[in-house]
DNA sequence: AGCACGCCGACT
DNA sequence: GTCGGCGTGCTC
């Protein structure tokens, strides 16, 4: 096993460590063309008991390549997938690097897991006469090759000194098993032959089937042959015959009466020949981005649908649409695979597994076609692409938070085009500042269409007018939206209420003394909820308690609740329109109601399309957010209003504190008065697109230790890199459990600024703190470009 | 991410 | 005196 030969190469293995690749030597039988290798899938022995499917990132030749004694291991096979193309492989550096994360992270969000299927090791013993015990030598005569799991699973005593032993005496061999890598595929469904032939299994089964009467019904039918079904068929032709649910099927199987037919596939020996990549020859327009702008345009007139299907016939190239939401792609599914026909290649959750494999392969053996997926979809391995066309650039759909890596689709897939010398067409209705100053400054090129249909009249109210006039009604409602939801309820339409604060109250004071209650762990002012045994929860921490019958502070029993919530507001509808059904809806169930209240002010387009009406009932909301973007997402969401809400004659936005900026642009229908505003206010306080967001968020389960540590780099950073603005650390909200508490810092780093030496900065940061740290768990992560 | 090693508290 | 908790460190 030992004996020398072959050709050192570092090997990528989809780990999230600091330094994922590791060298291995390749024997000189799997060696193609060594200009061949990099990008190539191989499995490799890692650590004491697993194989993992790793990616080869370079050659470094017939010797060794480290001083170091290292007990170099070998490649066990090479997959038969071709390479992926060295840009993939570049993308991959530039993203682990960017966004401040591991490569193989990067690896494992690119390349999906059926693709790079785990192992366990599997060993073979070499030399059976030196075996001792005679269990032992009974085990591996029995099993020719064994994982170590085998192993203990048989001896879960003298597991570890039979191990030593073994390997001591150089007496077991690794060995590469293929059938580690097979694919379990369900070829089709049928009745258990064995089943309906055993008197003795049917009384069993039916015995166990005592107290679930219909299932014992099916059953016995089954037995008596009412029930005839073909061996192998689908699981949903067999859910129509049996009349029943996956889940009594799935049960039926457990108990041996159903049987599926599973055929094991070797993902070695699939015989994948990789056609020639086409040419690419790529145009390199003297710009290769293009940002295309249309003002109020329906969703439909941003998805260049017919143009993709006319380039991919004139070129028969690659490429690769985005869309920012599943719900987009539902919509559009249909249209996509009759227009596109045999050009369409889906790869999103919606499709199956088999389909996402085959567009995956599609792609990376060069297959032309229109690549269609969400964020995801920025990795598939293209190496023909022609064009990415990137739907509604701004949108937060885009973003990955969870898990590492945490990326921004939209920029990665500039990144690719960049990386593969093609172009990218960005698509909005209201562009994102950063994309459009680029735009302005001449790295884009620019289309600017508006678009010509009717738009929802828009009314906008000033509530402080309509408080001093007397004019409001169910707490907040201002004559002009009540009046407006009067006639569409009249309509038997549905009305549709954007609201976003969560709860009943605001929060609760004491009238004697003016004591706000707030959260004693983080200080937060305590928001109150109706109908639940402990009102007042923390926004922030999550921190919750029943209302005290006294004030804290002045003893006396004079507390109240201040402010509306959407379930105040619910209410306050209901006693206004009696006999209206009012719902509330947080993005969870689907309320069925005459009047919606939407506690998300990006509500699914399924509710913008049906409304008879649309109202904004705090648009101040939006934008008070410690968001330095908050304009910027008000228009965007205004704009979706706008354009989406088809049904409706009317948009009524009520602000109350002043006239906001977004609302003007919309109003004028001109981009460009929210777009100097915001040139001008981030140009002063220096937030991109005049500078670059970096979040560190740290978490613990000790909120003292999270706190301090962030305070640690704060203080870091002000002393060696001063020239970084800096704010926090900020509690960050907590959605689990309070032992998950987390922190923010964030960073605004001037443009001329050299990033890697930010990063280092950080980096060396984070490992003194992790080193030095003892106790409670700590993360501690990066956000580059957070949205 | 696994997995092994190792060091402390609860049991025979 | 052993079993097993999970803290720490390594994986070519």
């Amino acid at each position: 096993m030992h004996t020398p030969g072959g050709l050192y190469i570092s090997v990528l293995v989809p780990l999230p460590l600091d330094q994922p690749e590791y060298t291995y030597i390749l024997d000189e039988s799997m060696d193609l063309d060594s200009d061949k290798l990099v990008g190539k899938l191989c499995f490799v022995p890692l650590g004491r008991g697993k194989t993992y499917t790793g990616v080869i990132t370079a050659v470094l030749g017939t010797s060794a390549p480290s001083t170091k004694i290292i007990r170099y291991k070998r490649v066990l096979a090479l997959l038969p997938y071709p390479a992926l193309p060295v840009h993939i492989l570049r993308l991959w550096r530039w993203v682990a690097e960017y966004y401040m994360c591991s490569l193989g992270d990067v690896y494992r969000a690119a390349v999906p897991a059926p693709f790079r299927p785990d192992g366990d090791q599997k060993y073979q013993v070499s030399d059976i006469e030196q075996l001792e015990n005679d269990e032992v030598r009974y085990f591996s005569e029995a099993h020719p090759t064994f994982s170590l799991k085998e192993l203990r699973r048989e001896f879960p005593d003298e597991y570890s000194s039979i191990l030593r032993q073994l390997m001591e005496q150089d007496a077991i061999e690794l060995v590469n098993e293929p059938h580690l890598y097979r694919q379990r595929e369900i070829m089709g469904w049928g009745i258990n032959p064995r089943f309906l032939s055993s008197r003795e299994e049917q009384e069993q089964v039916l015995g166990q089937l005592q107290r679930s009467t219909k299932t014992k019904e099916l059953v016995e039918e089954i037995i008596r042959g009412d029930r005839a079904v073909e061996s192998s068929v689908s699981l949903r032709e067999l859910s129509e015959v049996l009349n029943t649910s996956s889940y009594t099927i799935n049960k039926l199987r457990d108990l041996g009466v159903i049987t599926e037919q599973v055929r094991e596939t070797s993902i070695l020996s699939k015989d994948r020949e990789s056609p020639n990549p086409q040419d690419t020859e790529i145009d390199f327009q003297r710009k290769s981005i293009l940002l295309y702008h249309r003002p109020f345009s329906h969703i439909e007139e941003r998805i260049p649908i017919a143009y993709l299907k006319k380039q991919v016939e004139a070129t028969q190239g690659q490429y690769l649409l985005l869309l920012p939401s599943q719900e987009l792609l539902e919509i559009f599914e249909e249209r996509f695979r009759n227009t596109f026909g045999d050009w369409y290649r889906p790869f999103h959750s919606g499709c199956s597994l088999g389909v996402r494999h085959q567009t995956w392969h599609n792609a990376l053996s060069g297959v032309s076609g229109i690549y269609v997926g969400l964020r995801a979809a920025v990795w598939l391995p293209v190496t023909n692409i022609r064009e990415v066309v990137v739907v509604d650039e701004e949108d937060v759909g885009y973003r990955q938070y969870e898990p590492s890596p945490r990326f921004t689709a939209s920029s990665v897939a500039l990144m690719l085009a960049k990386f593969c010398g093609a172009r990218t067409i960005l698509t909005s209705a209201s562009p994102s500042i950063q994309s459009m100053l680029y735009a302005i400054q001449g790295k884009y090129a620019l289309t600017q269409k508006p678009a010509v249909q009717d738009s929802p009249e828009l009314t906008a109210v000033d509530m402080n007018k309509a408080f001093e006039q007397n004019k409001v009604q169910a707490r907040m409602l201002s004559y002009e939206m009540t009046r407006a939801i009067t006639t569409v309820l009249h309509e038997r339409r549905q009305v549709l209420l954007l609201y976003q604060r969560k709860g009943f109250a605001k929060y609760v004071e004491c009238t004697s003394c003016h004591t706000v209650l707030t959260c004693p762990q983080c200080h937060t002012t305590y928001r109150y909820y109706s109908g639940r045994r402990h009102n007042l929860v923390c926004p922030v921490c999550g921190h919750y308690e029943a209302v005290p019958d006294h004030c804290p502070q002045c003893n006396k029993q004079t507390l109240q609740t201040v402010g509306t919530g959407v379930e105040r507001l619910a209410i306050a509808l209901r006693n206004l329109y009696p006999g209206v059904s009012v719902g509330l809806w947080d993005g969870q169930n689907k309320p069925n109601a005459q009047i919606i209240i939407c506690t998300l002010y990006n509500p699914p387009l399924e509710l913008l399309h049906h409304a008879g009406m649309i109202g904004i009932v705090q648009l101040d909301l939006l934008l008070m957010r410690p968001d330095f973007r908050a304009n910027e997402r008000a228009y965007q969401h205004l704009m979706t209003c706008m354009t989406e809400a088809r049904k409706a004659k009317h948009i009524i936005i009520q602000y109350f504190v002043q006239r906001p900026i977004a609302l003007d642009a919309i109003t004028k229908r001109d981009y460009k008065v929210l777009l100097d505003n915001e040139l001008h206010e981030r140009h002063i306080v220096g937030f991109p697109p005049f500078s670059r967001q970096l979040d560190v968020v740290l978490q613990s389960d000790s909120r003292q230790d999270a706190f301090r540590y962030g305070q640690t780099i704060a203080q870091q950073i002000n002393q060696h890199l001063p020239q970084l603005k800096l704010f926090g650390p900020s509690p960050l909200p907590s959605y689990k459990k309070e032992t998950d508490i987390g922190y923010r810092l964030t960073l605004l780093i001037p443009l001329q600024q050299n990033l890697s030496e930010v990063r280092a900065l950080l980096y060396k940061l984070r490992k003194d703190i992790l080193a030095q740290h003892r106790g409670s768990t700590l993360f501690i992560y990066f956000d580059m470009d957070p949205q």
